[in-house]
DNA sequence: CAAGCACCGTGACATGATCACCGGACAATC
DNA sequence: GATTGTCCGGTGATCATGTCACGGTGCTTG
């Protein structure tokens, strides 16, 4: 039992080293407390009313977290890795007002919950906890600074064909809709349809229905510096 | 000597009630190890290369956090209100990449510096104070998705609106040029000056040299709906 | 008072967002 | 295999915003 519960830490410590060096006490307590979840890919992780009570660290899987507006459109504010806390949820349990950003895995994801008690107790007893609870923090606010910056700042082709390198599979294959991209770029689906158009032109890209294949992977880093 | 010291947090505790029944250990050592500042409007808090070795927690005044381009183009991130803590610092200190933000005395600041040893200590011990910067967290995050969300979806007009009722003194006078509020809304100064233009015909403000009147904070609202 | 500078106004143009609409591809069904 | 409905993508018109290149005006300083 504290076997298998300890294989559920062992992605999360290959992802975040420090974590492997945690205390005696407070990995006893991680492996003892830490309830392991798998969710298939799509599964809405928190949304706006519902308040999800725990703190999710992830071990495999991606988690898109995006803002909604009004009007329906998205934009992806950042994106949770393995070996980092969705601290997104802290927002909820603190019992801020209504929030208007949603999470989605984005594939299969696995990891652990922890409840808000049992954080807490981990903080107050694990330096090495804190610092990584922290850094978790700050690469967060990195993150979404960053996107600021990129909306307000990159114009549309850029930032496209970052978001493409970044969904390409192994083979130059990005398994995305148009509408999917504009969501990403928190853009409309014409404006996606017409900077591909461009980059087809250029011969950076093809396009068929609900992907795109990259031909020149070169060309489309260029376009970002 | 205490005495003084403890007067330095009552601004802190005026601002954040919670921190007012810290713990007596906590209290002690917040009192004991932090370090009263005042800077005058328009210091520098922290800019791109240097990193400011120390946690804010501030009392009076009001920063403004913003990033800048590589064109010199700037966007507000957030500001940092009395009774919070300017966590931008901790990216700093956790030795994070170089990272684009800096931030800036709106008005004169007061406050405490704490040192990262004496803060990583008043996590381990007190309760009220994790609670405290969690809660100050939360409270960043949710104002920098706010302003994704502005550039992201807002109409300019709306972003104008509201800047000039935040910005507006005791007889709804905004001293700031046309500059100054494209810089807080991310934008040019032109694309400012044309949305003033449209307010003066509505009869909503009055522009001046450097400053605008408001006229009509009812209709200035009503905009922002 | 002359020069310099900060602030603001303006027209022309490029880019992005929005709206309305269309046609083709695909899946399910009969 | 034909029919139907839905998803996906293309296109033109129009508006909002960003960019560029000016030019003017008022304040300040020598």
């Amino acid at each position: 039992m504290a076997g298998e519960t300890h294989l559920q830490l062992d992605g999360l410590e290959e992802h975040y080293p420090p974590l492997a060096r945690l205390e005696e006490l407070a990995h006893s307590m991680l492996a003892d407390k830490a309830m392991a979840f798998v969710m298939p890919k799509g599964t809405e992780v928190f949304a706006p009313g519902q308040s999800c009570r725990g703190y999710l660290l992830l071990s495999h899987g991606v988690v898109r977290v995006q803002s909604v507006s009004k009007e329906g459109r998205e934009a992806v504010l950042y994106r949770v890795q393995p070996g980092q806390i969705c601290i997104q949820t802290s927002l909820n349990l603190l019992g801020e007002e209504t929030y208007s950003a949603e999470a989605i895995a984005e594939a299969e994801i696995r990891g652990v919950l922890l409840d808000p008690m049992t954080f807490d107790h981990l903080l107050e007893l694990s330096p090495v906890f804190r610092r990584f609870v922290f850094s978790s923090i700050a690469h967060r606010l990195k993150e979404i600074t960053q996107t600021v910056e990129r909306i307000a700042f990159e114009p549309i082709e850029v930032r496209l064909a970052d978001a493409l390198l970044i969904r390409q599979d192994d083979n130059g294959l990005v398994t995305a809709t148009h509408m999917d991209l504009a969501r990403d770029l928190g853009t409309a689906r014409e404006v996606v349809s017409r900077h591909l158009d461009r980059m087809v032109q250029k011969g950076l890209v093809k396009t068929s229905r609900g992907a795109v294949q990259i031909l020149d992977v070169e060309g489309l880093a260029r376009l970002i510096r």
